[in-house]
DNA sequence: TCGTGGCATTTGGTATGCCAAAAACGTAAT
DNA sequence: ATTACGTTTTTGGCATACCAAATGCCACGA
């Protein structure tokens, strides 16, 4: 076979590339339809009142202008997620965490946090490493994060997925961003607090800092280290947080 | 309000604990058909044929005896779990995973059961701990890993899975048995393989060991090496896994 | 022979309607 | 007033019908 070359075959179409970008996918009222109730699951405060959230099929599906199909189908992705639980002829509700389940959470998140640190020191590039510290240029002695909670807090999950990005691991990734939705259900009432956030800043700076000298082990321990903190400090202080 | 005590209202109803277990819920046709098409998927060899495996919504409804709707609520499941993908107008794809992705997830799989293993060294007990020793008491310098590697792969399984349990951590659980799902796809070809197998049993008596003398940090370190060097070993020597 | 156009088919997406279980409501008997 | 019981309403589960896009097949014509 004497190889024609890669072009493609017909003549009749010049092959100039004009262009043409795959056309919109035009996603589906199902997928629409699943993130529009996870971003307003994740919007609401589910912790704020202590009765159970429930969701009405009908009733979504007239607020989407679609109809109940789309709506279950995305409802069934959700209760794959861990967002929501239909109970057979009772309704659907959204899924309220326990205190252990958040800091079992937290704590799988330092498992695979501390993994991806422990990669990053053997591919990421130093100039990747080192532009983590950008997360937290904005704060210094003149502007502490205690006095910023909430920009903190902000720059802090940044920081945090960015440096799990680093890791060039999609699943790294993809876990902990779901573990993260979970746990951010507490609009920065525990990642943010007050007393945590004056030592958090120094711990993300050591965890860059080993990433740097690519101390796999020091990095891996100073990022599990870190998150594993939280955990107890969420163990410890989350009681009010829970009803 | 008098706070009439925490008993149960009606008085006609005797308080006495006759074991009375939730009667059967009857899972709903969406959860049999999610059932059956994940073990189908799990039990088929994806890797074997070259041609991607497609999924017929109308075909299975036959098959199952059930219309497409509740299919459907599966098909969108077992999409939230990355078994299948669907594509619109074209049909349902049961997801290849590439080796990188595969190193991947096993690489997420030796954090997760790194962080297990140091939570089992502060809180399992001593008892459970050595009892893991029994998924392979069959195996000896009588009869070796090596001579029975469809056995001892199921072994290996079982006494991961029995491993992360300790840790008595649900997320942990979960993830881990999420990812071995996807990573089971190789028929033990990749886990039970042989020039492994004969390493792996006095790796897992070193981790084993680790945890009953409740060195939080060597168990740590032996139970991720332990699954790194899978991952190490599946990344060298699975090319010819993955067509 | 090869390319073109169009029709039939296949396939996932969506809307609708009905069903049964369970809860909510109401009413009558004690 | 309270309990018991029957009726209505609500709610998720499921089946079915139809749609539109993508594909494949096939006849027609240069």
């Amino acid at each position: 076979m004497p190889e024609p070359k890669q072009t493609k075959a017909s003549p009749t179409m010049a092959d100039t590339d004009i262009a043409i970008v795959r056309i919109a996918p035009e996603t589906s009222f199902k997928n629409k339809a699943y993130e529009a109730l996870k971003e307003a699951i994740l919007k609401m405060d589910i912790y704020a009142t202590p009765e159970p959230v429930m969701l009405d099929e009908r009733a979504l599906s007239e607020r989407l202008g679609v109809s109940r199909t789309p709506i279950r189908e995305a409802i069934a992705m959700l209760e794959q997620d861990g967002f929501v639980k239909t109970v057979p002829r009772r309704g659907i509700v959204v899924v309220r965490r326990t205190k252990a389940e958040i800091v079992d959470m937290i704590r799988a998140w330092a498992a695979l946090e501390s993994m991806a640190a422990r990669l990053i020191t053997t591919t990421a590039r130093k100039k990747d490493i080192s532009s983590l510290r950008d997360f937290f240029k904005d704060f210094s002695d003149d502007r502490l994060p205690q006095d910023n909670i909430e920009e903190y807090s902000r720059a802090n999950i940044a920081f945090h997925q960015a440096l799990i990005s680093l890791s060039e691991s999609p699943v790294l990734v993809d876990l902990t961003n779901d573990l993260l939705l979970h746990v951010r259900g507490y609009r920065q009432l525990t990642i943010g607090r007050k007393d945590r956030t004056a030592t958090s800043l120094p711990e993300h700076l050591g965890i860059i800092e080993a990433l740097e000298a690519r101390d796999t082990e020091l990095a891996e321990k100073r990022a599990r280290d870190h998150t594993l903190g939280l955990a107890a400090y969420v163990e410890a202080h989350g009681q009010e947080l829970f009803t």
